[in-house]
Order: C-alpha cells, then structure tokens, then sequence
DNA sequence: CTGAAAGCGCTAACAA
DNA sequence: TTGTTAGCGCTTTCAG
C-alpha cells in the first residue's frame, strides 16, 4: 500500500497535503501540466478542465510541495531574520513588524537567535542564507568582513542597526548619535553634569553610535562616566551599584530595558527617582509609558524600522542606508539635579 | 555569462553558495555521487579522494541546495511556530526557547504571527505545515475540527496552551486552574471577598482554565465579577475604569502584562496600589519583579515549557498532554484588604 | 571504492 | 487548449 488510495472517503481530510500533482491528474483524467495551470491561474485552460481540476483537487486535499516549487523556481519566498536575542521585545517587535509585511506580500520568516554570540550568529546567517531570498540581521556583532561574506553568500543582505560600506547591502539604523544627543541635552538643561553611561553590549554598532552621542556632549563640557553594563534587565539591575560609586546625578541606559533594572535596584537602595538621581533610557520600549515613575527616553518606532526594512527587499528599491530619526520623550524619571551634597559619604 | 566561471580569484568569496554540486565535481575530477559521499559523511570513500573534494568544495564555497535535499528526502529540518503576539514578551520567550532547542539539534524554525485573528491562524498553519516537519501551534484561537484539519495537513503537531482530543496531537499546557486557585486563597486569606477578573482573549483556551480556577473560588464562597478585557498591556489600562465600577477589593489580571497597564491607570487615579486595591497578574514577565509594586503572580516557566514542547517533536516521545505547574510568587501588589467604606460614592 | 542513472514533485518549453 | 518532455540539484540504488 504507497500512495494510492481510491477511497473516496478518506480523501478530504484524511492524508490531506501528503498528495502529489499526479493523484490530482489521474484522478481529473488530465496531465500534471494542465494542473499545475489550472492551479497556478492565469492560464488558458477550458472552464470544464479548470473546474474538473479544482474538484479534483480538493477531494485529495492537495497542496504543492513548497520544496519542489522552490527548487524548480529558485525562489522559497522566504526571508530569513536573525537578532541577538529573540525574547528582548525590542527584537521582538521587529520581527513581529518585518514578519507581519513580508506575509502580506506571501513571504514566509525564518527565524534565528544568537544570544549575542558573534560566532552563531554568523553561522545562522551563513545556513539561512542558502534557504532564503533575502536576509534580514538584526544588529548584528560580527565583524565586517564576515559580514561581507554573509552577503556573498545569499540572495540580498539588509541590516538593522549596523552599517556596512558595501554596493549592494542594505540598512535601516536609527540614529543614536542624536537620540544621545538630545538626552544629554535633556540633563543639561536640568542641570546635570556628571552623568553615568550604562554601556551596551561590547560589538554593537548601534553603542558605537551612542557613544559618538556621549563625546559630543563631553565636547560641549559634560562628564560622562561609562560602567559596562548589557542590554537587558538584570545587566541593569547589577550595573547600578558600580554606576553609583562615580556618584552621578543622572544615569543613562543603554536602553529602557536596562533602564528598569535601573529604577528596580535603586528602589531597593532607598534611592529616589528622580529627586536623588535621574534615570532615562532609550527605545521607548510599550512599558516604558507605563512604570513609575514613567521613564523619559528617545522614541523610535519599531513598526516603522520593520517597514522600512521590508521595503529594501523589494527588488526596485535602490540599497541605501536609511537613517531613522526619533524624538525625546519626557517623562518622570527626569528632573532638575539635586543639589549635590558638600560630602555624602554614607 | 552563466554559471560557469573558471577563474580561481572569484571563487572563494564571490558567489560562494551558489556553486552546483558540479562545479565540485569537475573541479575534484569526480562523479557528484562521490562528492555526496564525502560532504554527507560515513561513507566509504579513499581518503585521498575525500580531500581533494573537499578542497574543492571549499574552493568554489560549495553548500548544497537546501530545497533539492528537501525534495529528496522528504523533510526540511524546520519547524513552524505560530503565535497570536510575536511581539508579546511571553509568546517571544516561548519562541527563543524553542528555536534554540531547535537550532541546537540542527533544526530551522519559521515563524507566523497572526494577530489574534484564529482565520489568520488557521491559514498559516496550514500553509506551514507543508513546509516543515512538526508545527508548533501557540495559544491556538482556531475550532478544535480545523485544529484536527491542521494535524491531518502536517507531519506532527504540537500545541502549547491548548488540549486537543487527538490520538497524534501532542501538548503542553500551564495549570492555570491551579494557578488562579492559589491566586484566590492568597487574595481570600487576605479578607478580599469581592474580585474583579480581567478576561483575555475570547476563545482563547487558557482563559477558559482561568474560569475554571474562578468557579472553584466561587464555590468557596468569594466574589467573582468577570470584565471583558484583553491580553495586552492596552487592554490592562484600559479596561480599570469598567472594573473599578464594580467595587472590587482585588483584581487579577489575565497575565502580568495586563496587570502593568492596571497598575498605570490606577496610578493615574490615585488610587494606591495595594494599600486601595490588589492587583495579581498570571505568568510572571521578567518585568514582574522589577516595577513598582512587585506584582504578585503566578510563575510558570516559559523555557521549561519550550523545552518541553521541542520534547514532542522527539519521533519515539509520547503523544500525551504535558501540564505545567508553576507556583505563587507573592510580591508587594497585593496585601490586606482594606476595610469597605460604608458609602464610597465619589 | 566509484560512476552511471533514476527520480524526489513540480513547472516551462515545445509539440500537437 | 492540452500533452509530452526535460530538468531544477541532490542522494541513492545498482553496476562495475
């Protein structure tokens, strides 16, 4: 017993998907070639045929084999997305954005997590690339030069927040350099002058260009101490004590998720928010809005990244780098510098 | 200008992938059967032979067709995911740790969002399921028939947060009954005798075990007012103003995002939180211990729960339903319930 | 141990 | 309008 089965009853929901393009035509009394017409549309075929087809179809519950689809066309119409870290909504909103456009358009996504690891990274990125017509790396660590073989390697490259000097590779970043800028400015104007840097994940291009943000503000007279700190919550949570020994009136994260672990482990020291330090972050992350005290931040709109970068895979789209502005969100966690005390040894 | 090229400079960089499983075999003087024998492994091949093959694949950057192995040996090595919230923090861990499990045993994963909508998720899953080798459906909206329709169209299903009467379906879901009953003896030991229930998703199966936990409070006695809500943080924030309309002393909301959104818009009200009210959430984000105030939840873990789901995909593994059960965590948002005011009215 | 040839399921070119 | 045929790139018999 294979594949045959001319039980009609077993037909609809039974094997359904499992049947090829020849059940369809034994059983419509045509060739393969003419179900695959039918079934494609837009071919001449006689509406007898096509409806015999369709019935016929439907019985055996076929589906086309994407498998050989895509050998045959050299497309699998699908992208291939790879972030350092699938359970940060930052990434996830991304995803959820790019994932969302390229199934409108009948682009199926392929995933991969890295856990920041440069080395997997570029081995995801190398593997999805033989599968995929387009790859979409998420901030990617790795060095250039890989990452110019991760372009040779696939159909069309496209980077969120990395940029890379290369013909034919895409990028849509957000420009930290002002978002850092404009928090700084922020401080500034509050009164703060001796601000702590709660550094992102070493290898992030998108820390580089917070930290051109950073050296702009020394230039114009401000103190920024840097801690080394991550990218999520608990390297937040654990950085704090390090950034309190340099004695800032301001901390600012690398991001709002760092920027919570901030706010949980000052509340636990008894520090208050903003009236003893001030705290931002940046992203604008959906809780951000919601915490208290509400978290003032540089806002960029992630559905708006996931667009833009759905845009570059449209093959007329010229490969640039698009640069995404946001803007500054006040809120509480920001506040005039408290008058520093003349020595505040503990 | 084809396919073909002889010149050794834009070998190894240039179009690397896109070599044939001839162009190996020529370069290395061998019949393309022998250079499947060697780059598969375990095959009888001179030793001599297999390094010049591999010289050569490495020379022309040779990887080989994912579609053409597909089409041959009838399996992709991916998995599907589909969830209703790729951008909801719980569904994005669910898939971290199911993709890394996945990856770590040579496994793709694709992924389809399908905000909430249950035809949207019925069409992606069916669409997935001819592309990969087990599909793993989250928090599936869809009628328990199509769920059977999609288990007939794919190789292997695996369902999280849903049961399915299926003898090939396998499942892992939380507790949540249990999880909600924990939830009200704690609250009920507290004195809260009047609690509002935030309701997520209509049709969404884990809701329905949450209902359950809270006919068994009834049972015993307490006071259960259900207000229709959601599963966001929005939706949280949103429905208060409707909840506070029933004078509840508690409020649990479906999960800990839903309850953040609760705690903002109480803030907003100045209504304290738990000293006014107490509000529980179910799931225990990674936020939950890190806002103000902690929030009491229910803890389940989510890689326990991809780890557990990749389990089933294991061809020899059981096709049974696997229930978590997680623990109460109680924090600061919930406390003893403040004595009723005779006439409250504002 | 190695090569020749068949064929996975489908579509496109060419005939009829 | 329809059928026949070739072949996408690979692996796996079956001979040698």
């Amino acid at each position: 017993m294979r594949q045959h089965r001319s039980d009609r009853h077993a037909a609809t929901s039974d094997r359904a998907g499992r049947a090829t393009i020849h059940d369809v035509a034994r059983l419509a009394e045509v060739s393969t070639a003419t179900v695959s017409r039918v079934l494609s549309g837009g071919k001449p075929v006689t509406a007898q045929v096509a409806d015999r087809v369709r019935a016929a179809a439907q019985e055996v519950g076929y589906r086309p084999n994407p498998a050989a689809q895509t050998l045959l066309r050299g497309s699998s119409r699908t992208i291939g997305v790879v972030a350092p870290d699938l359970g940060n909504p930052y990434f996830a909103e991304i995803l959820k954005g790019i994932s969302a456009e390229a199934a409108a358009d009948g682009y199926h996504t392929l995933v991969a997590g890295t856990d920041e690891d440069p080395e997997r990274e570029y081995r995801s990125a190398i593997e999805l690339a033989r599968w995929v017509d387009g790859l979409l790396l998420c901030a990617p660590r790795m060095s250039a030069p890989r990452l110019k073989e991760v372009a040779a390697a696939g159909r069309k490259l496209v980077l969120i927040n990395r940029v890379l000097r290369h013909p034919s590779v895409g990028a849509v970043v957000v420009d930290y350099h002002h978002g850092v800028r404009l928090l700084c400015e922020h401080l500034g104007s509050l009164g703060h002058k001796r601000i702590v840097y709660l550094e992102g994940p070493p290898n992030a291009w998108s820390d580089q260009q917070r930290q051109r943000g950073f050296r702009t503000a020394e230039a114009a007279g401000q103190t920024i101490i840097r801690v080394p700190c991550g990218s999520s919550l608990r390297d937040g949570y654990g950085a704090v004590d390090e950034a309190l020994t340099h004695r800032p009136t301001a901390l600012i994260a690398f991001n709002d998720h760092v920027a919570v672990g901030v706010l949980s482990r000052l509340r636990e020291l008894g520090i208050t928010v903003p009236d003893d330090i001030s705290v931002a972050g940046v992203d604008d992350a959906p809780m951000s809005a919601h915490i208290d005290p509400g978290l003032t931040t540089y806002a960029v709109s992630t559905v708006e990244l996931g667009r833009r970068a759905w845009q570059h895979f449209n093959p007329t789209a010229p490969t640039n780098t698009i640069h995404l502005t946001g803007e500054l969100v006040v809120r509480a966690s920001t506040a005039r510098a408290a008058r520093r005390r003349r020595t505040s040894q503990a």
